[in-house]
DNA sequence: TCTGGGGTCCTAGGACCC
DNA sequence: TCTGGGGTCCTAGGACCC
């Protein structure tokens, strides 16, 4: 049987990038993608001329137009990034039949056994890259090894318009090279914590025992860290879950401390997550929700229903009395979301006895709503008390 | 520096049942 | 009367990733 082999590809700077093939006259600067300069954004992608004056994404954009004054920041484009992706998906998936898109800008491609098809990985992925690049003009990042964890860590080892290989028998050797920072899944938190027992390689990590890491991290914290240290696949993407969440946030611009403004909010919010709940055809019955006040402590309240959410009616009025649940001191609120958790895939038949007819009905009149907004995009199908002003 | 929005997974404690 | 241990479900919070 064949050695397992993977590849894992990442676009480069992908948001920056895109930008800067759609206007040539933005490339060879530095560009910065997301929030508006001034605003309470942060920086979502930024291009190498960006990283080089110490922009990074997740920062603060005040922080960002002070590092790199002479920057361009744009706003984030979504639909037109969607794009691009999806056409690099298609030129992925004539390379391998498994292929497993894990964001907007990066996928694993299943490719064991394709060498007699394909010839040497290293040559696939060079010709992939060339291929990525001559049809969408953007280059990519490649990473080949024997796993999908190892392969990770090899695409983003020799960025941008990487290609790192990982043979069998090289994982110690590789995962030694790389700084504590560069494996997946330890954080700034974990680095810190490691670092006061004097751990701050990944050699270091490797001689911990599992007993030792089991005090400082707990049971899955541990095995995390021992296998990763020793370049095995610590179960990044390993078994996907059955269920999953949905939930929508907005950052406010200015705090707000009024009651009807937050409900009318949630209404919103509300709206747009079962939007996309019925489009997936979900059901959930645990709605949370989040609040952010003035000096960033953020506060969650869930609840689990008896019968799954059928309306907007039942999300947006459990969320409001969530609200009123965790907002007791009427703070300013800076961010407020809602969201639903464990949700399934609707399976089989309803048990409508359990609905009141009301329930029913209402719930028929917005499904004929999401269908209409469904075939008529951006048609602002809104309920009247939602139409106000939302100071946004 | 003054901190987005979308997610996933883990932990800890309490309630409840056997 | 006082006391187990395990399992499951629920809630709140936090680390981490892109």
């Amino acid at each position: 049987m064949a050695d397992p082999l993977w590849f894992h590809v990442d676009m480069d700077a992908f948001y920056a990038s895109v930008e800067q093939l759609d206007n040539p006259q933005l490339r060879g600067r530095p560009v910065i993608v997301g929030g508006k300069p001034g605003g309470r954004g942060v920086v979502s992608a930024c291009s190498y001329e960006a990283r080089a004056c110490g922009v990074h994404s997740a920062q603060p954009i005040a922080k960002a137009s002070e590092l790199c004054p002479h920057g361009v920041f744009l706003p984030v484009r979504m639909s037109r990034y969607r794009e691009l992706s999806q056409q690099i998906m298609r030129a992925l998936s004539n390379y391998s039949p498994e292929v497993h898109q894990v964001s907007i800008d990066e996928a694993f491609l299943e490719m064991t056994g394709t060498e007699r098809l394909f010839g040497s990985p290293h040559d696939t992925a060079g010709r992939l890259k060339r291929e990525v690049r001559c049809e969408t003009g953007l280059t990519i990042s490649i990473g080949i090894a024997p796993s999908r964890y190892l392969a990770k860590l090899a695409s983003g080892y020799d960025k941008p318009d990487g290609l790192y290989q990982v043979h069998p028998g090289e994982e110690l050797a590789f995962t030694a090279r790389l700084p504590l920072s560069k494996l997946w899944g330890v954080g700034k938190q974990s680095r810190r914590h490691l670092e006061r027992y004097g751990i701050t390689t990944v050699t270091q990590l490797r001689a911990q025992t599992i007993e030792h890491l089991t005090r400082l991290f707990g049971e899955a914290g541990a095995w995390y860290l021992y296998r990763s240290a020793r370049g095995i696949d610590p179960g990044m993407y390993a078994e996907r879950t059955k269920t999953h969440s949905i939930s929508s946030e907005t950052t406010f611009e200015h705090d707000i401390a009024g009651a009807e403004t937050l409900e009318r909010v949630l209404l919103e919010l509300s709206d747009g997550v079962l939007y996309r709940l019925r489009q997936e055809g979900g059901v959930a019955r645990v709605v949370t929700l989040k609040i952010r006040l003035q000096d960033f402590t953020t506060k969650t309240a869930r609840t689990t229903r008896t019968a799954p959410i059928r309306s907007l009616e039942e999300l947006h009025s459990t969320a409001v009395e969530l609200l009123h649940r965790r907002w007791t001191n009427r703070r300013p609120v800076r961010l407020i979301g809602v969201g639903l958790d464990n949700v399934l895939l609707d399976t089989g038949p309803e048990q409508v006895e359990l609905f009141e007819d009301r329930g029913e009905r209402q719930r028929r009149v917005e499904d004929a709503v999401f269908d209409l907004r469904r075939r008529y995009r951006g048609i602002a199908i809104r309920k009247a008390r939602n139409l106000g002003e939302t100071n946004r």
